[in-house]
DNA sequence: AATGAATGAGGGTTCATTCAT
DNA sequence: GATGAATGAACCCTCATTCAT
């Protein structure tokens, strides 16, 4: 029936929307499922009936976050600003950006799982690969990027740059969204330290 | 008497390298006092004798790591390499790029902790910042970083890529320690995705 | 409706046999309603709505299977064979020879549940103890069982039996079904460790 | 130190007997780690110290009472009573007689733990065939076991009685141990239903 | 100073059962 | 009558910590 199912749905985002806001806070280990449980107002047994264990429900988040993340940058790199704007959008992806959970995340839903890590890790060989590569032809299209920059190096700087800024997220939070700030180090991951000369 | 002190001192050695190795191999949560004290060949009361609960005891290892790393990066300042190979060693120092484990154990110490805090705080506001500025001001001097810049991006700039590499040591670790990669990430950090021009 | 009434009686023999194989194979409290519904491909609720708990579906299994005995015993005890071979039938009857589910089976079923308790009594004082004496009389008449002995003895006795038999499934259940160890074990029922003499 | 031993062991002993008693009186499955805590005075995590698991704590009840019944099986058979008597001994054992909880017992003991179930087949088929078979030989050597009878069918004919009886502890056990009905099944066991002739 | 033994609190998970449709 | 979804209670087990020696 509609009903049911449409409320069946509204209890799994609500599991989901609470396993995510609290990993975020607490960490993957710290969180228990009884904590998930009460935030998401549901008991403890219907997260086993929805995702089976603990490590289902952190795997089907793991999933949801990823490609929320994929999404995002491809709907970024689809507009018609200019490469430094995409850039900082992408880079600077606020709906990640939230403490170093993720790290553990991933590691969790990698450890006891082999599954998840070949899901993961064809996600990154494939889906994300493509997706930076766009982001730089984009760059070397428009005069941003060094054009004998090998892909392979570009894609490994920025992915550090995204990683680093999500591991700065303490350093950052308490900035307004639309600092200077973000825009000088933007204008570093182009022009380097040495900035723009000439 | 001399030989039980350093004896104490052995020990004291001792279940700190266990600590350490464990939090790196399985992360702070997932490693016991039971399992630190099993490495180190000594009692779990031992440990609580000495660092007296498992909080005490990442409150020392938290230390230990910083000061490592602090340092590390003065005796590199210290040396007379040019300012691009001191950069790179600084961001890329070994020691502590080996997991993800760092985050968490801040995280951990910082917690509940608030005298934790307050050291990591003072250590970030007075030790790093004095070092990181140090950095910039042998860059500027060297010409090799942009003199109007201000310390501030800069010094953020910098954090953010020791993070950034700190937490992609996934994709680091399987590479030679003199592959050339890490000169061309090195100097993307200098000239930035554009390149050197002219 | 008569293909309603047909269709839910099937579902309910469904069930039953479920239960049994997976009693047999799995013992009582290690089978859950889930998996006996998995196996029957039948709803859990369903099992409640015809048997309102599972000690109520434990009742009927317990019911039905003293029923199937006894009713072999009694076709057993019609035949015309001599008493050995009917003594051999009933003592080793095949259907409940399968592993020792049946002593946890009857303990669950009498545990909590003093009108099972004394279903299972009644049955024992009346049915079984009936067609216990019919054996007893049928040996005695043709020459098999002293006629001096205590019926009650006597019952006694075959009880052990086929409950040793019954507990010892795991020792005999790799024989061929022929074997002449069957034979055996039979003569020395009758005539005892000593054998039959002169 | 001894005290701190002597403790020890009273905890441990403390803690198997009340296991014991509970499995008898409840079952394997039904009885909770927490209950048998709760019997013995001690905290559950005690239990886990000493047996590691609910499967390592049944394993050394199995092993004890093992150990048990076939060290009382020996001192009898080194006794100096006539064949009969020994055999109403062993075969009615009073100290396992209790409930068929021993069925499950093993059954779990040998379900989850390769180990456990090389130990019981081991000492199925070394020290439990060696002491029945002295049995049957002192049987054959005071003329109350046929000669011509196999070891193998004599075994498996006492086993069954032992098993029997046993299972059939209810019946048995609101008779007073001195009791006719215990010569009269002896009694039976050696000269079968048939009875002594001439 | 060091230890073996013991523990309260809490974690993930399963189960028999009920509710709403 | 049948079902999918949801649940409270209970279970086995682990952990950081303390007690007695």
């Amino acid at each position: 029936m509609d009903g049911s199912e449409r409320k069946k749905d509204r209890k799994r985002e609500s599991i989901l929307r609470a396993a995510v806001d609290l990993f975020k806070l607490y960490g993957f280990k710290k969180t228990s499922v009884s904590d998930i449980a009460r935030r998401a107002d549901v008991s403890q047994v219907t997260i086993y009936n929805h995702f089976g264990s603990k490590d289902g429900l952190v795997r089907e988040v793991v999933k949801a976050q990823l490609s929320g993340i994929l999404e995002r940058a491809r709907g970024i790199m689809a507009g018609e600003e200019p490469f430094p704007d995409k850039l900082e959008a992408i880079v600077f992806d606020k709906a990640q950006t939230a403490s170093q959970y993720h790290g553990e995340l991933m590691q969790a839903a990698a450890q006891n799982d082999p599954e998840m890590r070949e899901f993961i890790e064809s996600f990154w060989r494939t889906d994300v690969t493509r997706a930076t590569a766009d982001v730089i032809d984009a760059g070397k299209r428009e005069g941003y990027i060094n054009p004998q920059l090998s892909a392979e190096t570009a894609m490994l700087y920025l992915e550090i740059l995204r990683r680093g800024i999500f591991a700065s997220s303490d350093l950052l939070e308490d900035l307004p969204p639309d600092a200077d700030l973000y825009r000088e180090l933007n204008y570093l991951f182009i022009y380097g330290l040495i900035g723009r000369r000439g």
